[in-house]
DNA sequence: CTCTCGATGCGCT
DNA sequence: GCGCATCGAGAGA
């Protein structure tokens, strides 16, 4: 299914009104069960970014899952720190960190509070406000597709930085999840899932380094890099 | 297309 | 002090 906001892609008639996205907040409910299974569930939502300089709608096409301390790439390896408190407490929350010194990742957090898991968002297609997040990915961005190709692409192009580390992602206004719904009812993802591993956690070890816990909307031009074959 | 490398802040050992 | 859940530029095939 393809999700379209463009204004301009439907037929010119007098009293045809703008075809509105409709936006539904993200039921809590999507957030429980194993996070391998949410961070499925999570492909073709919805993240809204509103900010003074307007809104941006992007939708979710590759995520990663990361579990608790038992997890060997998970930043909770190491237990509960300042860093990775977030992931820690309830779902919904967001947890911003910054990595390589220069570029953020935003993970949704999930599972029961106490127990530490989070679905990295590593791509996003733009839906909504693609001008805007031009303007904030810079003039070497390339076409727009690829404005959300990478998990600190999609930062970029969201302005979210470490200030919205532990964000609640079903109450906040600046920063939210949604679900896209088309006739009143909900969309389901229909598109077919691909899966493969991790990417740049090789040092977790044989075990947690191959498992096939990153997730993409088969073939979709906005994923970050291509999945190994046989995924 | 592929590969290599530098930038850059900070969490953790 | 080491190394990172990345990106973009540049070189070479």
């Amino acid at each position: 299914m393809t999700l379209t906001a463009d204004p301009a892609g439907e037929p010119h008639s007098e009293r045809s009104t703008t075809p509105a996205l409709r936006l539904r907040r993200m039921d809590a409910a999507l957030l429980a069960g194993p996070v391998e299974a949410v961070a499925q569930s999570l492909l073709g939502t919805l993240i809204v970014r509103d900010t003074d300089a307007g809104r941006c709608v992007a939708r979710i096409v590759e995520t990663e899952a990361y579990a608790g301390p038992e997890d060997r790439a998970s930043h909770a390896r190491a237990g509960r720190t300042a860093r990775n408190r977030v992931m820690f407490g309830p779902p919904g929350r967001a947890y911003v960190y910054l990595v390589y010194g220069l570029h953020h990742c935003l993970n949704v957090v999930c599972g029961p509070d106490g127990q530490a898991a989070a679905v990295l968002i590593r791509a996003v297609e733009p839906v909504e406000g693609v001008e805007l997040m031009r303007l904030r990915r810079g003039p070497t961005a390339g076409p727009g597709h690829r404005l959300g190709a990478g998990p600190a692409r999609t930062c970029q192009a969201l302005d979210i930085d470490g200030a919205l580390d532990g964000t609640d992602l079903l109450t906040d206004l600046q920063l939210w999840l949604a679900a896209p719904i088309w006739s009143g009812s909900a969309a389901r993802l229909t598109d077919p899932i691909v899966s493969g591993p991790r990417v740049g956690v090789a040092y977790a070890g044989a075990g947690w380094a191959v498992l096939p816990w990153r997730f993409g909307i088969t073939g979709h031009a906005s994923l970050s890099r291509p999945f190994p074959r046989a995924g």
